[in-house]
DNA sequence: CGACACCTTGAAGAGGTTCAAGAAATGTGG
DNA sequence: CCACATTTCTTGAACCTCTTCAAGGTGTCG
């Protein structure tokens, strides 16, 4: 009976506490000590859900947090004058989004859920704040914004200089390889974007990234249904990506 | 004759300081007090020249401090296991470089001088610790960070979604758009890279750019004579960019 | 002045796109 | 729970853009 009237409160604190989360490892408080986790917590103001389809912000809002994804997943995309956008990178679960927003006030890119998630948010004056006591998240805040800039160096080599075969690939074993640092397998996945959606981050229309899927398939390097995905040969995707020539 | 001695003390103090510093409206002393500037000039230790051709830091380089470029033209290009390269940026004075190797503590690109420069060399220890103290560059450090990522962002769409002449038209327009803002002309620019670096960075071979060049002649947009380029019709390079369906 | 790097241009070819049609999955309302 | 509408995916064929290969021209630097 005392348990019926405690367990509540608890599990509310469990809910919003990073340091109960089970992603402390992935997102913002690595590094960090427990006390310096518990402060973090103080940061995390509150949760938001955003239902698929969704946006958690747009081109033009006004900045004023990041977001760090607690579960679901997103797609971020920014827009030319003409109308063609470009889907500039998928986020999961520890991720942090909203980066983009800082340098003008105001964001730059779409962040759209791709299925029911919710995200901690993070005021970004509070985060800088805690940032000027704590070295290390000091530090981590900049790691995270450096490792976003490496990763969209990644993305420019692959927009730039590999053909559709080598980009799927590339896209298929980057995304399986995060989906296991979250405890996912390491050969099966599924897709929470579309072809189409899929053919903008890597630069190529949804007719060729269904195609080269199906090139995958008859190669026997994954098998495919609809969004379900299997790696058979992780070893044949990644010499496709690392050594193009031997394997036409 | 006093002055003979006094000349060039103030000529060092001058050239070290970033308060006298002509970048200092673009560079990182941008809006920080005059007091927060002289504080600046204690992180900026020293000065380093790199020759034409030699490199800033290279991937796999042990990361210790950003670098303000004060002159000259650098560009950075990260390269895949198989050798090829993708050129990721170029810089000019005032832009700050480095920030790639924040987050292992190491280089992930190449820095590679597309002329004789100079970079001042900012530690990044040195840079933290003063950002805990001044808000005001705790808060330029970040949004350094993210125009980063929004550079990129534009980088991703001109990959993923642009074809060549757009690619080019995109690529001139801003550049002399930055050199206008360091006091160069808009409409005339002197390129200091190669079309082979051009195209790495575009996503086209060579022969594209400079075919694509000769088109842009041809149209009557631009007069190219070698890496000397007149922009003649600004509002068509701009139209082509944005209204690519308009100008075919 | 000669060697070398860089640039231009042509012709043929490949990879990806476009347009089109149909199949499979998903969601919706009765 | 089923029928229908909608979205998503697959596949084919023609086409187009960019690449590749090749040759010659131009500029630059020791």
């Amino acid at each position: 009976m005392t348990d019926m009237k405690i367990q509540p409160i608890n599990a509310q604190v469990m809910k919003v506490a990073c340091s109960n989360c089970n992603l402390r490892e992935l997102c913002m408080p690595l590094g960090l000590s427990v006390q310096e986790i518990e402060r973090l917590d103080e940061v995390v103001t509150n949760r938001r859900k955003v239902k698929r389809g969704a946006a958690l912000f747009r081109n033009g809002d006004r900045f004023n947090a990041l977001y760090a994804i607690r579960t679901g997943f997103f797609k971020t995309c920014v827009a030319a004058e003409d109308g063609r956008d470009q889907v500039t990178g998928f986020q999961m679960a520890g991720e942090i989004i909203g980066l983009d927003g800082i340098v003008n006030d105001q964001h730059t890119c779409d962040a759209i859920a791709l299925e029911d998630t919710e995200v901690c948010v993070m005021p970004f004056d509070r985060v800088e704040e805690l940032s000027r006591e704590i070295n290390g998240l000091q530090r981590h805040v900049h790691k995270i914004m450096s490792r976003e800039i490496v990763r969209e160096h990644g993305v420019m080599l692959l927009l730039g200089s590999m053909r559709a075969e080598e980009r799927l690939a590339a896209f298929l074993l980057n995304l399986v390889q995060r989906l296991h640092a979250r405890g996912f397998s390491q050969s099966e996945l599924i897709l929470r974007m579309t072809r189409e959606e899929i053919g903008s981050y890597l630069g190529l229309k949804l007719e060729t990234v269904s195609r080269t899927f199906s090139k995958f398939v008859d190669d026997g390097m994954v098998e495919v249904k609809q969004r379900h995905v299997r790696i058979v040969n992780t070893e044949a995707l990644a010499a496709l990506v690392n050594h193009p020539s031997e394997c036409q």
